[in-house]
DNA sequence: GAACCGATTTCCT
DNA sequence: GGAAATCGGTTCT
């Protein structure tokens, strides 16, 4: 695979533009022999202040700040008080526009991944002593097999699945995703590969009133496996 | 300063 | 197939 990285020049425009355009393109953690590298293959378009299903509905704001400044910047935050969602900020400063990154096809670094998962679910298990919860140890053995027996292409096939297996947190917001010296970044990918893009209603905002709600912004690589499409692939590995 | 709630995943039934 | 887990931002008092 080619490695340059992603042009801004790609992504300070129309949004749902973009989207198509940073389909295919590699997410990259690291360096060298380490380096964990995967295939963008489904990401989500939240676009301008009226999008109603979009952080920058309410306006700028500390959390959503990052939307409205310059596009190729890393917007990362929580949700549901547990999960990392990464996205790629678009649109020229001061429109706010971004994103997300629904899902990854792992292409190398597969290792580091299960081991990033492994320390994710590890860190969770050891904030959350609730009720009656099953001795950790045994929970964490459990989670390490179920991790190893995880399908490579299953390794990042949500949300916060990219951002556990990409080690993504707080300290990568605002990272500049299209210089090439950033620890997280995007570079462009090889064209060798023909393939088609699908399309469809976007998940999990069902507290936008329509035309947000049915609005097409979820655009994913046809028939990826790593992507979630119509039919879900997030199995366990077969 | 205190409710309220979400761009989700996992585990159990 | 469904509920639980969990916390920071937004909003309202």
């Amino acid at each position: 695979m080619d490695c340059a990285p992603f042009s801004r020049a790609l992504l300070d425009g129309d949004t749902l533009e973009a989207a198509r355009l940073l389909l295919g393109a590699s997410l990259v953690r690291g360096s060298g022999f380490r380096a964990r590298v995967g295939r963008i293959v489904e990401v989500e378009a939240y676009v301008g202040q009226d999008d109603l299903a979009s952080h920058a509905r309410v306006g700028r704001s500390k959390r959503n700040a990052v939307m409205f400044g310059p596009a190729g910047l890393a917007y990362v935050y929580l949700v549901y008080g547990m999960h990392y969602c990464l996205n790629v900020v678009t649109e020229q400063p001061g429109r706010p526009g971004a994103l997300l990154v629904r899902a990854v096809e792992p292409l190398a670094g597969m290792d580091e991944m299960r081991r990033a998962r492994v320390e994710w679910v590890a860190a969770r298990t050891s904030r959350a002593p609730v009720r009656g919860a099953p001795a950790e140890p045994a929970r964490l053995e459990a989670a390490g097999e179920r991790i190893a027996a995880l399908a490579d292409v299953s390794l990042a096939s949500g949300p916060g699945l990219v951002c556990a297996a990409f080690s993504i947190g707080r300290r990568d917001a605002g990272t500049d995703l299209c210089e090439w010296s950033s620890d997280l970044r995007l570079e462009t990918a090889g064209q060798d590969e023909a393939w088609s893009i699908e399309t469809g209603p976007r998940v999990g905002i069902g507290y936008a009133p329509e035309p947000w709600l049915s609005k097409p912004w979820r655009y994913w690589i046809k028939g990826n496996a790593a992507a979630s499409g119509t039919a879900n692939s997030r199995r366990r590995a077969g």
